[in-house]
DNA sequence: GCTTAAATTGACAGCGCTGTCATATATGAG
DNA sequence: CTCATATATGACAGCGCTGTCAATTTAAGC
């Protein structure tokens, strides 16, 4: 006769024996196999979704997996499967905001396709950044990147991702090759429109406050305002555009310039946020009163544009839905998915707060 | 006779198949053991920083995995372990620049350790937040949880957590039970010692703008303004003590009251960034020179302050070092190692900025 | 030297899932 | 109804690592 343990006890034993090793009990895909009638390679099929199974059985197990409240364990899922089902951004960048909504937007895709977001800074200055780089894809066996400037600009990394096989989607780039996948946002037509904004509330002479000339996006800006302005038969010229450096301070001392030689200008439109708060503090300072006597308006959207007193007019470019959208796109291409279109065009939203406002005759 | 396949045709084979499959070749724990001459599991422990491997062993094994560039691959390490090697951030806040603090911070600490940094926004204000949290916890079978303010005050959030054996450090918790592990800053010294900075510049009228009364962190500063002005045999009464909401537009406002009533103030303290820019910007409205007729102070060096005009003298907190210690800390508890001191308290850096100056006696 | 305890090491199973490939079943053409 | 073809299903191995536990080596004590 073998020792006797009451089962009470060896449950007892059991349970601190689990407890010990922090084991909690998981439900496998065996289970579902199980209480759903099929095999586990089925079960693991259905829950999948491929294509080869037969309705009822899809039914069964998806009701089993309900029941018994089923998540599959993605280590499993990596390590038999060869991939990571991680995404990482790669950026270089010190803009915070500009970084989280890119990470909320990826986190929304890759929740619903069950991957792991990750945003990961890298010192683009460094000497060897690309290899660097190669070397983290590879230990952290990343499945797909998201470069955002100025990374996605770099045609050596680029190149050096893709021998390597890794999947990329690029978010906003200065120029993209035929062949890379990418998604971007035309500034031209949302610096016409809030520019028209400006015109159709009666103003006639706007300065366009630009920023650095390597910057494609600013290009674009200022494309957009000229266009703007000549379609509605008013004039664009070094009189009314100025250049800054994007910073708060280049906005205050561009401010002071253009009221000395462009006195009456009753409007001004800065190429991002910042700088168009330093035109508003600069105006506040000179003793205008905004938006009445002079009406401001900016680009970005920054958070600080909305608690910004007088709260900004500016052009909001839907950063989220952006990289939500590259984000599904890379998971469809590391699900080998064929992909007819490589490019999407997003458009930004124009935000009127309290920084404009109807031209007061005088 | 079997079927002849020249080696040079093979090995194209091989490769061809291969890169259809993705599969890049990944040297494992058995090649490093292998060429260290030990087992599989010795060359495992070794890697593991296990105690319990003769020096000259670890030594090869280490030699080994430099020579082969070796990685372990998480996921194989994740399903063995039964461990996920993933940290979340649940946070619920619209402040981005806090967020990339922790996560930088997450990142630095969890890169050390083969770890993997996750935030996850919530919706704390969702009916089912607490179940929906522990079902995002066990599906993602997450190690650990950093919880920052205002989730790490949630009880109830808490004490299920830890009914699920999960980790957890809190970030600034407003009130921390005695078994909580957390990082802290201390609040009032910091505030303390910027109105001291003031003091020390010939500052004695000096009005202080509080924030929000539920806010612990607000009244923390409160309270270091009140002693360090009795510290130093000046007045700290309700003649010069408002309070605000936080906003720019409260600091705006705040400043207007401020002059009405305690017209000889030569400084103001603000209790957070947003304030002080309010301030800033009513005090240049109001025709007032800064520094030189009006020193200016805020609190939490929002990446703003430096860029504004004129940037602001601040209190930095050190998020990154407490999300840092906070992580790091929460590995040494997954990892089972006991902790003597559950709390660690940190100091803020005051900056000193363009907004603060000697008191130009009038 | 021998005995005993402690430290070190290795063999092996198995974590939960997916890929492969062989088998079973359904569908359609004649 | 038969055979060929397409579709659906399942058995099984194995991804790379760690936990367990037994075997081995080393150190310590006398």
């Amino acid at each position: 006769m073998g020792i006797y343990i009451c089962s009470f006890c060896f449950a007892f034993y059991e349970s601190l024996r689990m407890s010990l090793r922090h084991k909690k009990k998981r439900v496998t895909v065996t289970d579902i196999a199980k209480e759903a009638g099929v095999s586990l390679k089925t079960a693991s099929r259905a829950l999948n979704n491929s294509p080869h199974v037969r309705k009822e059985k899809r039914e069964a197990v998806f009701r089993a997996a309900k029941k018994f409240n089923f998540r599959p364990n993605l280590s499993a899922r990596q390590l038999a499967s060869n991939r990571s089902y991680v995404i990482t951004h790669f950026y270089d960048n010190l803009n915070t905001d500009y970084l989280s909504k890119i990470y909320t937007g990826m986190q929304k895709a890759c929740h619903k396709h069950g991957y792991y977001a990750v945003a990961e800074a890298t010192d683009y200055s460094r000497k060897n950044f690309i290899a660097q780089t190669l070397d983290y894809a590879s230990s952290f066996n990343i499945d797909g990147l998201i470069l955002s400037p100025p990374l996605c600009d770099d045609a050596k990394l680029i190149e050096a991702l893709k021998k390597q096989d890794i999947k990329l989607v690029l978010i906003s780039p200065q120029e993209a090759s035929n062949d890379d996948y990418y998604v971007f946002v035309d500034e031209e037509r949302s610096a016409f429109e809030i520019t028209e904004h400006l015109i159709t509330l009666g103003h006639e002479n706007i300065a366009f406050l630009g920023g650095l000339k390597s910057h494609k996006a600013a290009s674009d800006r200022q494309k957009g305002f000229i266009s703007a302005m000549k379609h509605h038969g008013l004039n664009a010229s070094n009189k009314n555009i100025k250049s800054g450096d994007f910073t708060m301070q280049s906005g205050h001392d561009a401010y002071v310039d253009i009221m000395k030689k462009l006195p009456e200008a009753t409007a001004i439109f800065a190429a991002n946020d910042e700088m168009a708060m330093g035109v508003i503090m600069a105006a506040l300072n000179d003793g205008k009163k905004i938006p009445d006597e002079i009406a401001i308006a900016g680009y970005d959207n920054i958070r600080f544009s909305g608690l910004f007193w007088p709260s900004l007019t500016t052009v909001s470019p839907p950063v989220i839905e952006m990289a939500n959208y590259a984000t599904n796109l890379l998971i469809r291409l590391i699900s080998g998915e064929t992909i007819k279109n490589k490019r999407h065009e997003f458009v930004s939203e124009i935000i009127i707060r309290k920084s404009t406002n109807k031209r007061k005759s005088s």
